[in-house]
DNA sequence: TAATTATATAAGCATATAATTATATGCTCA
DNA sequence: TGAGCATATAATTATATGCTTATATAATTA
């Protein structure tokens, strides 16, 4: 597991972003699936607005990338980042959370909300 | 390296706690060397109420433990709390601070402010 | 082209955070 | 015991954060 080479405001910065729990649920989840805004907001129960804060903060950290397809945003990591290495250090701390996308497709929410 | 079973909000809260660059550098010197107030005074330039609030907030989330020695309070890492594992991963990806207390230690004042 | 759907942005508000200043506590030593 | 030093706590203030509501933008479909 590779090692960054960040100053320590970027590592403050970045575990910051991540002490918050839905974001940290948030990059949990992409760390193995490409998800959409309105994935998140079914998963997390919050509004539009309060998910689409949470994203382009990550966004904005360089740690996400997000794609259009249609109307729809998907999100993903960004494994090029160079705070990548910190998140894959971190990650296996984080309990899964692939339960609650697999509650959605249970629901058939998964792939009825945006496809 | 072990793995953490915490809840996500737990988890959430201490990379909370370590998302401001002085208590990270501090739990990144703790991490060798146990320390007295007066010296994180000396390394962050910082008044000694805000050091004293910040260590209150390290000894109140369990990662760090006081010792009184005299008129000194020493602190140090507590590798017993269950986050431990998680500041292990932490902690390679933070930068030496080792310099810092070095910097000190050339002053004489690493050895002189509480001995 | 108008209505609909998905998402983003802006403004406002309540709460949290980190610093400062002032004061209190606790230990040591004359 | 009282002065002095190290540290802790409290009150205050400025700023940051996360949510809400309202509105804007962009793509889709009728």
């Amino acid at each position: 597991m590779e090692k960054t080479i960040m100053a320590i405001e970027q590592v403050a910065g970045v575990l910051k972003l991540f002490g918050d729990k839905t974001r940290l649920a948030m990059i949990s989840l992409l760390a193995h699936n490409e998800c959409c805004v309105c994935e998140f907001v079914e998963i997390f129960q919050m509004s539009q607005p309060a998910i689409s804060q949470h994203l382009r903060k990550l966004k904005d950290s360089g740690l996400v990338k997000e794609r259009r397809s249609g109307q729809w945003m998907f999100f993903s990591l960004n494994k090029e980042n160079e705070a990548y290495p910190l998140i894959r250090s971190l990650l296996p701390h984080v309990p899964d959370q692939k339960e609650r996308l697999e509650a959605l497709e249970a629901e058939g929410l998964r792939m009825s909300c945006c496809d």
